[in-house]
DNA sequence: CACGATTATATGTCTAGACATATAAGTCAA
DNA sequence: TTGACTTATATGTCTAGACATATAATCGTG
């Protein structure tokens, strides 16, 4: 597991113990209802204040990645469906999470240099080589979802040798190359013929798309288009209002 | 406008003083771009510590409602697309947030005792009456999305006599019924022919569906489905992460 | 006037405590 | 076994400070 912090910046303190945290949650190895060390075991850890763990603690907390009891600890929460889809961006770990068995297969995988419609898809002005997959997705030996991505190498050049084959290109970026900002916009589809085949569904089906973008600062990391059958799929989100 | 926090339970100061900042914000009272108060400021109105403060605008930060700058103070954020559509459940609201003219129209609206299927839409045991309601939103007159809705009158009883030939139902509970969770489920389904008549598209055309159940503590308060011509209507949702 | 250096200031983070409170777990009696 | 009471403990909130840091505003200089 390659810790990509790269040491440049410095984060601060609270959020170094938020991203460790978060990181175990969402690699799966502190999974749902596991607890978390309490408090005091994590002042011991890092060697400070019982405030600035709390303010980490918190935060995943606002965020609904962790459910905090009183007397009794802090625990890694089910993944609500949403965060699943629209915060983790990773389709392997949404399935896993959902214990069901998970299986990928790459259909294409392309090195070139970028088309004027790459370099649109990426909102890139120049572009050197972009990697442009496609792969499917699937639960339980049943087709999930069919993936089609653009990578920009020219921000992710260690992409080029990544193994897309075995590992899912979402998993891999997760892991490898940090985020600062991503964009979903989620939309309604009938399946093409070619989407139709992949899905296993029939053509004229509904789908729901997502469209990803994802950026590391000013630079575009990767375009990524989600097609989920639209009868089977959905995406569930639930608030706490008043 | 029903404000309905009753004084008995005694919320925390910091607590406080993030709902009082929010409700200014939601309420417009701060526009987008207001400055709110410094937190020396607030130390002073509230009479506490600089950390409590801190800590509700914190929150208030952590939940995209305000933007702070050093130096500069705390700024009250546009709305993020998606809290109209996610959070905010009133599609008027949603419509002229983006400066379009907003129309509705009452199709029909029906009270009966209710149905097995009423029951099991709403999760409810028992009921005794129901209101069924079926409407469409437009945005600068053309239509923008198809309403189903039932509200159980054994938690709302006021809505029997409550005007929905102006008013759509989504406001009207939104202004009159406080709620305490809601739920929404994202889907993708083709119109039939009677979506197709209402939304003035083709049957069998991609649509996005948004289910919503609201509810006040243990009691279903309504059940709404939303119908969005697919290739017309996005959700987009941006997130911060690294 | 344009531009670089300085300063003032609001937020960002952190500490070492304190008391409050909900509740899991243990204790004891009916 | 069950229910009521007690206790221990982890989190929840808060304080009164501290220093760091980014940057808007000001000042000086060419």
């Amino acid at each position: 597991m390659s810790l990509a912090t790269d040491a440049a910046d410095k984060p601060t303190l609270y959020k170094r113990i938020r991203a460790d945290i978060e990181k175990r949650i969402l690699t799966g190895e502190w999974p749902p209802g596991h607890r978390i060390p309490f408090e005091h075991e994590l002042v011991a850890r890092y060697g400070c204040s019982r405030m600035t763990v709390n303010k980490a603690l918190s935060e995943l907390a606002q965020a609904d990645l962790i459910e905090r009891r009183r007397r009794a600890g802090s625990f890694v929460r089910r993944p609500q469906h949403q965060s699943a889809v629209l915060k983790i961006a990773d389709i392997r770990a949404e399935i896993t999470a959902l214990g069901r068995s998970y299986g990928y297969e790459l259909i294409h995988r392309k090195l070139r240099a970028a088309t004027a419609s790459d370099r649109e898809r990426l909102g890139v002005k120049k572009a050197g080589k972009v990697i442009a997959i496609a792969c499917r997705h699937s639960a339980d030996d049943v087709p999930f979802a069919v993936e089609d991505r653009l990578i920009d190498l020219s921000s992710v050049p260690e992409a080029a040798t990544a193994d897309f084959v075995r590992e899912p290109p979402g998993s891999w970026l997760l892991h490898h190359v940090p985020w600062t900002e991503a964009e979903h916009t989620i939309s309604a589809v009938v399946a093409d013929d070619r989407a139709a085949e992949v899905l296993d569904i029939a053509i004229g089906a509904p789908c729901l798309v997502i469209d990803r973008y994802t950026w590391r600062g000013p630079r575009t990391i990767t375009a990524v288009r989600l097609l989920y059958p639209g009868d089977s799929h959905r995406l569930v989100a639930r608030f706490k209002g008043g």
